[in-house]
RNA sequence: UGGGGUGUAGCCAAGUGGUAAGGCAACGGGUUUUGAUCCCGUGAUUCGCAGGUUCGAGUCCUGCCACCCCAGCCA
């Protein structure tokens, strides 16, 4: 494909474009295509473009020009140029009357049923309109009819007058023109008839300079209508249409339409929910743009039907956040420990780098103290045999401090764990390299002195089924009804009450959080957690368990 | 049963007549005060199937099979 590019060479040069229609926000599907056309352009020295398809001003609107705008922005790429299909709605016009003075299209006020019929089926050949043969003057002074808003809707259309016997459906007399009185977000009442997608998009294409238009799968069947329009108008450019599989992700959807549904129906709290596949979902939830451009360039470019796994678009968020992200400490389930050796009102402070590989970031200082909070999960009663966290008697090390013994569980009346009673060993602080013990488990801790409760969410994937459009289930009975989990009093490391929008760190073994957007307060930041760590104790523990229910 | 597409490992994907790249996942090992990161290693006698051409076929030919898209005055 690139060695197509390559060759064919429009005079050296090219210029592609990506052409969303203002409908709807974009999403992870959508930003394959944008950096492909962004990508592809710059590796050949040329120019992209944005544009906007507003051919039918029913479906568009003014907050999804913006909201795309900044996707776009987001994702690093600058246009050369922000254009509009109806920036060219008077040169699409003009040429449509060119085509009917070249007999090449008529007006045909056939009902649209009586069109759809006229059509024939996939096996069987279209018949002709009773208007296809229409004279050239008849046309003219319809057409200027249509456009002045003589007709009313549906009255009439302007059709291209190609092949109603045509195998392809699309070269069956497709329509042009039709009338729709509605006002447009940008060229108001200017008009009343608007063009349709295939001929608009194509002229736009020709007369913004367009070499390479880069689409999916679907319009390979238009391809020839493209081609059709392209022949019958171009003189200077002659761009060439080129077709790509979409990108679908595993255990979400990516059609604009049932997006919009979650939004409607309030499954989920906007566009820009966390748990989206959109960008401003993703963007809200901590993925760096620098991720989504690194996937969209490692799942290739090709014509088949691709379902990629989740575990592919997460890795490639885990990288650049690994190499980012700041270390912090945080227990989101809290487990209060008393260090009983501990004396009473001391406190210290210790040493912990803020990126165990990158030294230049330097290092904070965490409070420590008699008494702090380690994660529920670190401490199990009767754990089994490859568990290497805390368990009555055993040892482990707190991470950055020192290494405990757990010497006794208290509960409460109702039974349960509510404090554990450990000591610990002065000599095995960490740095101080007196004690080189080495202890098999670190597992991190907040002093509960120092705690600064706040709110974190956690995310899991937003439907159950890896394929949720397909299927005899709907899409909205596979949505996950445990895909947000918030964590209203997190226990988290002193300073974190500071931290602000755009700020990113890694909760040490727990994954990557960002500050949310929407919820956090001055003082009060709410964290996202963007995604989790690789676990490879989740794994083990997930084969252990499937081992026991197999016997 | 018309037309247009697509079939290479669990998921992607190179390969264009010379003996199956790479990434993710998985698995094994090493380093590690994050069960993270990092490092090393392990997969296709075979490319949807069946024939054929050729010294040689994932690549060429023939036939078949499977799946996707198309009958908006949506894009």
């Amino acid at each position: 494909m690139t060695a197509d590019v390559a060759a064919l060479k429009n005079g050296g040069r090219v210029q592609t474009r990506f052409p969303p229609e203002p409908n709807g926000y974009l999403h992870i599907g959508h930003a394959k295509a944008v950096c492909l056309s962004f990508d592809i352009a710059a590796e050949f020295n040329g120019k992209c473009y944005l544009r906007f398809d507003d051919t039918n001003p029913e479906k568009e609107d003014s907050e999804f020009i913006e909201a795309i705008r900044k996707d776009v922005s987001w994702l690093g790429y600058d246009w050369a140029a922000l254009t509009y299909a109806s920036d060219y709605f008077q040169q699409i016009h003009e040429f449509a009357v060119q085509l009917i003075k070249q007999g090449k299209a008529y007006v045909d006020d056939s009902s649209a049923e009586q069109i759809r019929v006229h059509r024939g089926t996939l096996t069987r050949p279209g018949t002709e309109s009773p208007n296809r043969m229409r004279s050239i003057e008849n046309n003219l002074m319809l057409f200027e009819a249509m456009r002045k808003g003589k007709f009313d809707e549906g009255h009439c259309v302007l059709r291209a007058k190609i092949d109603m016997a045509s195998p392809n459906m699309n070269l069956r007399d497709p329509t042009l023109y039709r009338i729709r009185k509605v006002s447009h977000q940008k060229t108001g009442e200017q008009w009343c008839i608007y063009p349709m997608y295939d001929f608009a998009h194509t002229l736009s294409d020709v007369l913004e300079g367009t070499t390479h238009s880069l689409c999916s799968l679907e319009f390979e069947d238009h391809r020839p209508l493209y081609e059709w329009f392209v022949a019958q108008c171009s003189v200077t450019n002659q761009p060439q249409q080129i077709e790509f599989s979409r990108l679908n992700l595993m255990f979400t959807i990516m059609s604009k339409r049932r997006l919009k549904n979650l939004v409607d129906e309030g499954h989920v709290e906007g566009w820009d929910d966390p748990r989206m596949p959109t960008l401003s979902g993703m963007r809200r939830r901590g993925y760096p743009p620098s991720a989504i451009r690194d996937f969209s360039r490692r799942i290739g470019i090709t014509k088949k039907k691709n379902v990629i796994q989740m575990g592919s678009l997460e890795f490639c968020v885990r990288e650049k956040l690994n190499e980012n992200s700041q270390r912090r400490f945080a227990v989101l389930n809290p487990l209060k420990l008393i260090i009983e050796n501990y004396a009473e009102g001391e406190e210290e402070l210790l040493d912990a780098a803020n990126h165990p590989n990158r030294s230049e970031l330097g290092s904070r200082k965490v409070p420590f103290s008699r008494e702090i909070y380690i994660e529920q999960d670190d401490f199990m009663e009767d754990p089994p045999g490859k568990f290497y966290r805390l368990r009555p008697g055993g040892e482990v090390r707190l991470r950055y401090a020192y290494i405990i013994r757990c010497e006794e569980i208290i509960r409460d009346s109702s039974g349960d764990i509510v404090t554990l009673r450990c000591t610990y060993d002065p000599d095995t602080k960490s740095g101080d390299g007196i004690n080189q013990r080495k202890i098999k488990g670190t597992i991190h801790w907040v002093s509960a002195r120092h705690a600064e409760r706040l709110e974190v969410r956690l995310y899991d994937r937003l439907f159950l089924s890896p394929n949720p459009d397909q299927g005899d289930v709907s899409f909205v009975d596979s949505l996950n009804s445990r895909s947000v989990e918030v964590v209203k009093e997190a226990a988290l490391e002193q300073g974190l009450s500071e931290a602000n929008i755009g700020d990113t760190f890694q909760f040490e073994r727990l994954g990557y959080f960002c500050v949310d957007t929407v919820y956090s307060e001055p003082g009060q930041p709410v964290f996202n957690r963007t995604v989790t760590l690789r676990d490879s104790w989740a794994k083990i523990e997930k084969q252990a368990l499937a081992s026991v229910s197999n016997r």
